[in-house]
DNA sequence: GATGAATGAGGCTTCATTCAT
DNA sequence: AATGAATGAAGCCTCATTCAT
């Protein structure tokens, strides 16, 4: 993500490829260790170590703890959305309905590989600002913006087909964005062994039915 | 002992009172403070000083910068709990449906009192056992499961009135809660002027029916 | 010690007696957590909470925690002082063996009486010019230093008389306070529960003819 | 593991040494330093200021201040402890009035060495527990008793060969320890030029002789 | 005089960051 | 490029002292 993003060759020399690897073990130690102490537990000297590298060795691959963690936050946005993007350019083949749950699917698979990970960063999407940087929370949480922005652009196909009602629409995203969300959030605090992608269909019939009898 | 010797009236001292007075200005600068800065981010001398009062006396208040946070947290935690409870208590008069919206609208409520603290201590529920303590790591956080317990009750009821259908309902409990914190997550990630309170009806229309035509 | 030393009367009205009173509790606390606590470990709260008072009654009495340990130190001397120089009073009885013991036990005495303090200023002598001011190390210890003084008096009657040798003379005295000191110590290393005063004929014995066969 | 590949001669590569230097720097300036503001006077920052490093520093070589204190104390024991253990062991050659001499000596010397350190540590001794760390409380000070044990299988020969009564010969091991602490207080509230291992055989004599003519 | 809540200077400790090797 | 010891700013907490009641 950091460097060598849209360079027309592709020959990506030895030590290019090398000083890749130890990037990608870094973020890779640096997810782990955010997961498991937090946005603010988490200590420079552990991820080096998870990471089988030196303080120092963080410092030459990114500019400083912040830093590591927005490439590490965008790294994993990037994933997810592409898969996003993908389903949503997937929209011919079947209806709405098969399509929200993909959609869901893809989403819930995204957690499902990296759970600890995007807890901590979802649920504290908006003390970034602040913990983030001292400066004003202008940036507003990109990642669940983009996410969302997703999700609006589906549900209009939903609303279009006929698949959803007009009222209160506006609220649906945030609804079914607090729904994956709280699915997310009760696998933390009450861990199963069912892969939250399993839990697709009945999000997708909540979501459209409701629990009404 | 050597109190209220001669105070016909006064229950509490002129000092007590003080010390009651301060102890609650320390609780909200804190909330103000926690909620601005995040969990990590609080300092002790921001607080003193939104108090109104030096470090030193925070200290004469509370044992340390967790159990402020920990005395806090209870104090809302048991303000909305009592609300719940009433709503609960008062099962008799109408039906499930109205019963269930005084409860998302005594949640709500609670919501637009203290949003920015909830915020927090809601996101962060789970990372709570790494950064209030290094101790008991897996209490569960006592609020929320305090809430689920009474959602479950509460969604219990609507079972057997037969207002909510049996299949996936063990999702139930864990999607109104979703509900619920996303409601609040919207609102600060998009303020509005409109209290959340008054979202209550639309939100309880689409835990029962979903947002399907 | 404070006030009313050389007062030619001897009045001492009611509130000069309470007043009293309430200092000799205040001194006996302080004996009391400053030799449990250490000279820095002793908080004053701990002292005024085992004198039964208010923290500021410690200040209505001494000026400040430094004064508070001087006067009780200043007391526990006299105290000894006192005993001492009566011992070296009744010099005409009988011989040097006989007053060089009775010395030795009023020693002994006032340390089973204040074990635990005593050995914490004793044991402290020479780090109070730093410890209890910062002034220069000019305060060469008044209480070892009088005691010493004692013992160098007697111990000249002692040569005079013929009882002491004159070799190595000038390390006598050292050696006896040692002696003395080393016998507290022990004790608070290994507590017995005989006197220490039941020591002194032992320890007159080792001063006068030594460990040898 | 990746070190002293190609450096034929060097044992210790220039990174280690350097480590090595800049803790035996530490611990020479936190022993000045605890010896000339005592036990609980002494601040870290004076420390590292001593040492010529940063505060910092002070905590990448050892855990906290208690560690600090405690590894230069068990330091010193460990040279004191060598160098009697040296004497005990050289026990063919001389009597025992000889071994005796050189005993008092070896430990005179370290005096000698460490004098105002050995004062703040020998005097404390028994308040250590409460000041160095709220633990196991009555851990009763090591050093002290692993020289006492020493000088106690002393004194165990000198009785085997008959230079010393039997009588009150369970306290001559606390009399000795005493003569030698004594020594040391002696020269610090009166010190003089010569080296206090030139009173080894006045000691001596006295111990095994008294004052007595 | 007694009280005890408030004060705030001062100490310990952590940890992101730098830089010489 | 990697290393890891050194740095020092910043935060938490303690406790002697004050002062309004």
């Amino acid at each position: 993500m950091n460097r060598n993003s849209h360079t027309g060759r592709q020959v990506l020399p030895l030590r290019e490829r090398l000083k890749g690897e130890t990037q990608r073990a870094i973020l890779e130690a640096a997810e782990e260790v955010f997961g498991e102490s937090g946005l603010s537990g988490a200590r420079m000297e552990d991820i080096a170590g998870r990471a089988g590298v030196s303080v120092g060795t963080l410092y030459n691959h990114f500019k400083d703890r912040d830093a590591l963690l927005k490439d590490l936050i965008v790294a994993r946005r990037e994933e997810l959305l592409a898969r996003l993007d993908a389903v949503l350019a997937s929209t011919e083949k079947d209806g709405f309905g098969s399509q929200l749950e993909q959609f869901v699917r893809a989403v819930l698979e995204h957690f499902d590989s990296h759970k600890a990970f995007l807890a901590i960063i979802l649920e504290s999407e908006h003390m970034r600002a602040q913990e983030l940087s001292g400066s004003r929370a202008s940036r507003p949480n990109t990642a669940l913006l983009e996410i969302r922005r997703r999700i609006e652009e589906l549900l209009v196909r939903g609303r279009i087909v006929g698949m959803l009602r007009p009222e209160a629409a506006e609220m649906f995203p945030s609804f079914l964005m607090a729904l994956l969300k709280g699915t997310l959030s009760r696998e933390l605090s009450a861990p199963t062994d069912v892969p939250l992608a399993s839990r697709a269909p009945a999000l997708v019939l909540f979501f459209l039915h409701g629990a009404g009898a």
